[in-house]
RNA sequence: CGGAGUGUAGCUCAGUCUGGUAGAGCACUGUGUUCGGGACGCAGGGGCCGGAGGUUCGAAUCCUCUCACUCCGACCA
C-alpha cells in the first residue's frame, strides 16, 4: 500500500478521551476511530490486524476440526425465552423491536442460537461430536465501556461450541480447545497464561481463562513462573487421542495459576516463593464446559446407541478478537509506538523513501515495493524524513527499509528492526529475501 | 446506576469567574528556503462556542432544561 494513497490518519497529539496506552496508540496510529461510547470504526490498518488475528484463529480452530459458520448478529427473543435467559440476562443485552413490534436482540453470545441450529439438524449420536465456531460481532451494553477496544460494547469475538455424546468425549473436546488456544496465543506473539476461573453467567462447572500479562489488566492473577516458559507450539500432542490430550491437560494444570476470583491461598503458598508471580492480566479467552445446561433447557435431544433420546453435552469457547488488538499493544510497545508481533503486523515492512522525488530513490523504492505490494507499506509521501521515521515507529511494522540517496546510488538500503532497534546495511537485491525469510 | 468532570477549528487547548467584533499551537492550502529522526518564512482557508429555551440593548460567557463524551466504583470476550 502506498501511504500517499491510503487512509491512515495518524495523530501527533493524544486524543483526550484515551487514557491507557493501547487506546492512545490505536488512535494515534490510525487503527480505529470511536463513533460512540464503546463503539469503534476499524480503519484500514486496524482492520488488517483484526483480519490477521482472525486468520490465525481460523487456522488453529480448523486444525482441531472445528468448522466455521456465521450466525446473525440479530436474534429473536423467542429463542432466549426457551433457555430462560431472556429475562435472566439483564440490561447488558441490547433489546430491539422490529416494525411488527416483535422483540429482537443484538446477540451478546450465541449458545441459544447454536443449540437450536444443532437440534434442528443433528438427530443421531453417530453425527457427534460436532464443534462449530464463528467470528462475529457481539454487543453487550456494558455499564461502563472503557480502555478503548478492550472493553467496548460492540466487539468481535470468536465463539466455538462443542456437542458431545458424553462427559468423557466433551472433556476431550475441552482439552483439545485448550491446546488450540495455547497455540493461537503463542502464534499471536503474546504470552497468555491459562488460569482456573469462575464460570459466571454462562454457567457450568469447568472453566479456564486465558490472560495476557500486562500492568493495565483488569484482573489480578497469581501463577507459577514455570508457565511463562512453556513453548506450546513445540508440544506434540495427538489431537485424536483422548489419552494424550488428557495427559497434556493434566501436565498443564499442575502449576498453580488462578485469577483472584478463585484464588486459593493454601495452594498458592505451596508454590516455592521464588516462582510465585503476581500481577495483572487481560482476559482474552474464556472456555467453559457446561454439560447439558442448554440442551436440557431448550429440549434438544439426539438418539443414542439404544435408540433412546439423550441430551448432548456442550462446551463454549470464546476469544475476544478485537480486545486482542488492544491487549497485544499493551504487551508490545515502547515510548515511540506499537511494536507488532510479526504474525499480526499490518505490513511486514515499511519502505521509507527519504528523498521522494529523487530519481534514484524513487526507482529503488518502486522496485522494492512492486515486488510485494501486499506486504509492504511504501511511505512515498513528500514528507520530511523525521516525520516518516516517527510515523514508522508509531505504526510499528516489524521492519523499516530506509532508502536514502547515498545508499540507493550505491545499491544499499538500511534496514531497521522495530523491536530491537538493530540497524544494518543490506544490498537492495537481498533486502526483501532477508525480510521475508526472517 | 451512584460520585466527579468535560463539550469552543481536524487534534490539543486558552477565553467563561468579571457579558461587548471568536483565539493560539499543531494539522490543512498556496509559495519560497530547507531536507537522513516530528524544519523555517510569507500569504491563506477553516467555527450553529454540543443542542433547546430564558435573562439582557447585547450571551461562548449568566439561568433552566437537555444531549454527548471521559474518569472513579459495582458487571464482562
Amino acid at each position: 500500500m502506498r501511504l500517499s494513497q491510503s487512509f491512515i490518519p495518524t495523530l501527533k497529539e493524544i486524543p483526550k478521551e484515551a487514557q491507557i496506552i493501547s487506546h492512545r496508540l490505536m488512535l494515534r496510529a490510525g487503527l480505529v476511530r470511536q463513533t460512540s461510547s464503546g463503539i469503534y470504526t476499524w480503519l484500514p490498518m486496524g482492520l488488517r490486524v483484526l483480519r490477521r488475528i482472525s486468520n490465525i484463529i481460523r487456522e488453529e480452530q480448523d486444525r482441531i476440526n472445528a468448522q466455521e459458520i456465521l450466525m446473525p448478529t440479530v436474534q429473536s427473543a423467542e429463542l432466549w425465552r426457551r433457555s430462560g435467559r431472556y429475562d435472566a440476562y439483564g440490561p447488558e443485552m441490547l433489546r430491539i423491536q422490529d416494525r411488527h413490534k416483535r422483540e429482537l436482540l443484538y446477540g451478546p453470545t450465541n449458545e441459544e442460537m447454536i443449540t437450536d441450529l444443532f437440534g434442528q439438524s443433528i438427530k443421531s449420536y453417530k453425527d457427534l461430536p460436532q464443534v462449530l465456531y464463528q467470528i462475529q460481532w457481539k454487543f453487550r451494553d456494558e455499564l461502563r465501556p472503557r480502555f478503548g477496544v478492550m472493553r467496548g460494547r460492540e466487539f468481535l469475538m470468536k465463539d466455538a461450541y462443542s456437542f458431545d455424546i458424553d462427559y468423557a468425549s466433551a472433556l476431550t473436546n475441552y482439552y483439545r480447545m485448550v491446546l488450540s488456544y495455547l497455540r493461537i496465543f503463542q502464534r499471536l506473539g503474546v504470552r497468555a497464561v491459562p488460569m482456573r476461573a469462575d464460570t459466571g453467567p454462562i454457567g457450568g462447572d469447568l472453566s479456564y481463562e486465558f490472560l495476557i500479562l500486562a500492568p493495565t489488566g483488569e484482573s489480578s492473577v497469581f501463577y507459577d513462573a514455570v508457565l511463562e516458559e512453556q513453548d506450546w507450539l513445540a508440544e506434540v500432542v495427538d489431537y485424536n487421542s483422548p489419552e494424550a490430550l488428557e495427559a497434556f491437560f493434566r501436565r498443564l494444570t499442575v502449576p498453580y495459576a488462578a485469577t483472584d476470583e478463585v484464588h486459593n491461598i493454601e495452594a498458592w503458598e505451596a508454590v516455592p516463593t521464588e516462582r510465585r508471580r503476581e500481577g495483572r492480566g487481560i482476559e482474552v479467552g474464556h472456555i467453559f464446559y457446561f454439560g447439558t445446561k442448554y440442551t436440557k433447557s431448550m429440549g434438544i435431544t439426539v438418539s443414542g446407541h439404544d435408540g433412546l433420546p439423550f441430551y448432548p453435552e456442550m462446551g463454549s469457547y470464546g476469544i475476544g478478537v478485537s480486545r486482542l488488538v488492544g491487549a497485544i499493544i499493551e504487551a508490545q510497545h515502547d515510548e515511540n509506538g506499537i511494536i507488532w508481533p510479526e504474525s499480526v503486523a499490518p505490513f511486514r515492512a515499511v519502505i521509507l523513501n527519504l528523498k521522494s522525488g529523487d530519481n534514484v530513490c524513487d526507482n529503488v523504492c518502486e522496485r522494492l515495493y512492486m515486488a510485494a505490494p501486499q506486504q509492504l507499506l511504501y511511505d512515498d509521501r513528500m514528507e520530511r524524513a523525521g516525520v516518516k521515521f516517527a510515523d514508522a515507529d508509531l505504526m510499528g511494522h516489524p521492519w523499516q527499509i530506509i532508502v536514502g540517496a547515498r545508499g540507493a546510488s550505491a545499491g544499499i538500503v538500511e534496514l531497521k528492526h522495530r523491536a530491537t532497534g538493530e540497524r544494518r546495511e543490506v544490498s537492495i537485491d537481498n533486502v526483501l529475501t532477508f525480510i521475508m525469510a526472517s
